[in-house]
DNA sequence: GATTGACCTGGAGCGCACTCCAGGAGTGAG
DNA sequence: CTCACTCCTGGAGTGCGCTCCAGGTCAATC
């Protein structure tokens, strides 16, 4: 019997075995995971390695949506790399201008930040 | 009659005025704001400064219920500064691990998408 | 052969952060 | 005076991404 059970691919995903199959029923995988004779999922090194890939997109903010819009052109096989391309980078562009607000605005509590260190330097926990 | 009314106060904050009277009823707020004799609020500069500085915290990821717990420090007056910037702080270290969880991320997906520009540049777009 | 434990399914429920709505009141223009 | 507009309130509804549950199957263990 080959690849690994709900749990085990859950935990090397870092994912929780509820995830896996609502990813799966969302669509959000290339194929239908195998299954066992007694109808037990197994997950081969091919779906590990794709879910390893759509965590990253929403970890990085792709919502589900997209993952199934994306898992969709590289399950029509060859011929749409164009669009899976251009998929990627409009995601690519979204992180970057959130990870620029997200600085920015960091930026600004940070001097919040320097604000209410200088006051506890100047003035340490009044009695 | 001073200040800006709701509708004037969250285009300049670029909120909803349901966002600001959400936030309001939630307690995020250092006051109700006051209200104008026919009991419409009016946004003096105090309430928009510190509504920006929650937004800042908002768009960095804090949750709700943080940003009412540091408006209630504030809240409380002098003396809870200690806290105040240990709430700050823990926000900022939480979301420099997300920021460069997200970069890491981003650079498999980068990786993913030199992949894609290389196939399409030595086979594009085949008829 | 009874129990235990991991898995299955369909579907309900949840936490978050808004967002929308119904019903009502004050204000200014014509 | 009527109309249009903006605001008010309390409360319901929404979208997202899971998360949990009931009721059941199957394989291995005692």
């Amino acid at each position: 019997m080959t690849g690994l059970t709900i749990s085990d691919a859950a935990a090397r995903l870092g994912l929780t075995a509820d995830t896996l199959r609502y990813y799966e029923k969302d669509d959000l995988l290339l194929r239908a995971v195998p299954r066992s004779s007694s109808g037990h999922r197994r997950y081969e090194q091919a779906d590990l390695s794709w879910i390893e890939l759509i965590t990253r997109l929403r970890a990085t903010g792709m919502p589900i949506r997209d993952v199934r819009r994306y898992a969709a052109l590289v399950r029509a096989g060859d011929g749409n790399e164009t669009e899976r391309l251009a998929l990627l980078q409009a995601h690519r562009a979204e992180v970057l201008r959130q990870l620029a607000e997200v600085q920015s605005h960091l930026a600004a509590v940070d001097y919040k930040i320097g604000f209410y260190e200088e006051i506890l330097r100047s003035a340490p926990v009044p009695a």
